[in-house]
DNA sequence: TTAAAGGGTACTGATTTGGTCCGGATTGCC
DNA sequence: GGCAATCCGGACCAAATCAGTACCCTTTAA
């Protein structure tokens, strides 16, 4: 399967629990209590997401964090870049000439950046209130599939 | 980053080998030979490969492995799910319950099927033979600076 | 019958990741 | 104006996962 970080599902979770909390600045410790994650970890999330923009911190005795943009503004694509870097499935576009052994292969890497922006271009198209919005009784999706998400998931 | 395992890559490399090579049967050793990778990692791939029917296998003196399909009906998201396994995002769809720890946000769920879906279907887009092809119009810039290219990866 | 080649299993090492801790900075309160 | 409480920031450490390797067995053509 190809692996997104654990991080990064919990950093939806923060911030869907930010969403649904009043607009004044969330504490690290509040954030932990309301989503049941171990407060550090919120704290490193918390802090990785400020670093790219999509928090905004106040520190001193009444800080916290609070979101930086409209969830409509933030998508799925910036809260993985944040919290795993860029969005790239191998890292042979990285640069490094000793991973790749024989250069005369090597053009695929143009193809694994369609690839790469394809799946880039997916991720951008889902927001932070999409994934907020519990849209669970499948009203909207064309094709759904709902109850068998597990099959779904099998290629 | 999206880490996609490097065994997946190293899959892409010796399929492309084969369709570069005559139709006759290629033998694990040849394969590892003509792409520079370790032969037991190769006799890896091509195992797995061939338990999902991407690869034909013919044992014996005269064995080898060849493609059981045309180069145009193998996509990336085949290749993928032959070696990482079924393609998701998220372990969350797994449905453990203890992973998420507070169910009440667990609706979310739902949106993450909707990204693998997208990602899902960007994979598929891209064929074997996509990958095979150059498709370089620029072949100067082998292994170029590197700023370049981690300017190409950031969303 | 022999040799060559795929198929399977188990093990080891390394990389990544998740989790934890401590120091520095800021602000409200006395 | 000083103090203390609170919170952010960076660094460190342990565990889990994964890539890679090696060995042995089965199968099949020569």
């Amino acid at each position: 399967m190809i692996r997104l970080s654990k991080l990064t599902d919990y950093a939806v979770v923060v911030m869907t629990a930010m969403i649904q909390g009043d607009g004044g600045p969330h504490t690290a410790i509040s954030l932990a209590e309301r989503t049941g994650l171990p407060a550090p970890t919120v704290s490193k999330i918390l802090k990785l997401l400020a670093r790219d923009g999509l928090m905004a911190s106040h520190r001193g005795a009444t800080g916290g964090y609070r979101l930086a943009r409209a969830p409509e503004a933030i998508n799925v694509a910036q809260i993985i870049a944040a919290i795993d870097g860029p969005i790239a499935l191998t890292d042979c576009v990285e640069g490094a000439a000793g991973a790749c052994g024989v250069e005369s292969l090597c053009p695929r890497r143009g193809n694994w950046d369609r690839v790469n922006r394809a799946v880039r271009g997916a991720l951008e198209s889902v927001s932070l209130a999409d994934m907020a919005r519990p849209s669970f009784p499948d009203p909207v999706l064309p094709k759904a599939a709902p109850a068998l998400s597990a099959t779904a998931d099998a290629i």
